[in-house]
DNA sequence: GGCTATAGTGTTACTAGTACGTCTACCTGA
DNA sequence: TCAGGTAGACGTACTAGTAACACTATAGCC
């Protein structure tokens, strides 16, 4: 039924439809078995479309990864979005991490898409870790407006600490333990903010 | 000159040395330009043998990704193990902070080639993720130690968030600003171990 | 010295699959 | 009409891995 309906609705909605739908197959496939050792054509076959149709959609194969970097983007901005909303700043941090840990006890969480995809692309001026960049700036920004809103005495470095902790457990909960990151990640972020308000213990030292 | 004598020695010493050239030239590659995309005829190409004679010494190019995981891992299991001698359990900590730190500024630093390779190879049965999981467990054993004789209350609960943050910071030098990594790392590693000594703050909460 | 065994490497050519991307030609529904 | 679709062969390059056969240096032995 569903699938019969997309498809349909792929050629009633013409090419912006098939273009979302090669979009999540590309989402999911990219995912969940890395980039490179994800084919163009493992891709197509999974939509059900041709060749011919894939390249009019998306230039190059590489075309199709930033734009699935881009939408992923998006949506990670619009989560920590939605944790900041009505939220003081201690309070948001709960939330992300929570949002974090609920999604490492997923089936098929592999980590990070964009620490995954910079691992894949070592050369940094490719677009996808331009896009990569942006987004890690983006989040970096993020973190650092919620340590000056939760009055730390030095803000860019708890701002740091708190994308390093994020970061890790992004990492923990593809490789480590799932269960544990949640409570482990809101414990730490605490930590951080707790002695980014004692200067002499969790800021600089000698 | 250099080049010859190696050569020389690798026939005058037989297989072990061609090995070792072969493990060389594959651990810079692996770790510069990710795994899958550093083909077995890329590695035989800069070693300057054949294609037989590398297969001769690993039967597949997956012998060759877990032997380079597993030489790195006696590599830093090293490094802990010296980070921590004669010191107390901050003081190790400190040290091994400063290690990443410096690890992280030094030109070419891509991160850590475990999570790298984690992310190429899904299969979480697959030899080169079991390496991972061996090595990354021998890491968390050596934090929960560090964390217990740090005396907090819930060594668990801050080894995950001592094994977070190394993830972190192996991220945020690759990533982000390698400079600053150190310190950050230090500070955050401090405020965990601290909080942790204030059962009801940094560790398990309602 | 001369013989042989052995281990390691070299050369060349090969299989067979996959990669990305292009091409021509035709179909369909608004 | 025409955008967007189908079908699938094609080009070119790379991928991992194998087969058959020749060469060389060392070591032990008579």
């Amino acid at each position: 039924m569903d699938l019969e309906e997309s498809s349909q609705d792929g050629r009633r909605r013409g090419g912006a439809a098939t273009r979302e739908r090669i979009l999540d197959a590309a989402a999911e496939l990219f995912y969940a078995a890395g980039i490179r050792s994800t084919s163009a054509d493992r891709i197509i076959e999974s939509v059900g479309i041709t060749k011919v149709t894939f390249y009019r959609h998306f230039r190059t194969k590489d075309e199709l990864v930033v734009a699935y970097l881009e939408r992923r983007a998006a949506w990670e901005r619009g989560a920590v979005a939605q944790a900041r909303e009505g939220h003081d700043a201690v309070e948001a941090l709960r939330a992300i991490a929570s949002g974090i840990g609920e999604a490492s006890c997923r089936p098929g969480f592999r980590g990070c898409p964009f620490i995954n995809a910079a691992a894949e692309y070592p050369d940094t001026e490719h677009p996808v870790r331009l896009v990569v960049d942006s987004h890690r700036r983006w989040t970096h920004d993020a973190f650092l407006d919620l340590a000056a809103k939760a009055g730390v005495a030095d803000a860019p470095a708890v701002a740091g600490q708190l994308m390093m902790l994020r970061d890790g457990a992004m990492v923990s909960g593809y490789l480590g333990d799932p269960e544990a990151v949640a409570e482990a990640l809101a414990g730490a972020y605490l930590a951080v903010i707790q002695a980014g308000h004692r200067p002499d213990e969790g800021g600089r030292r000698g």
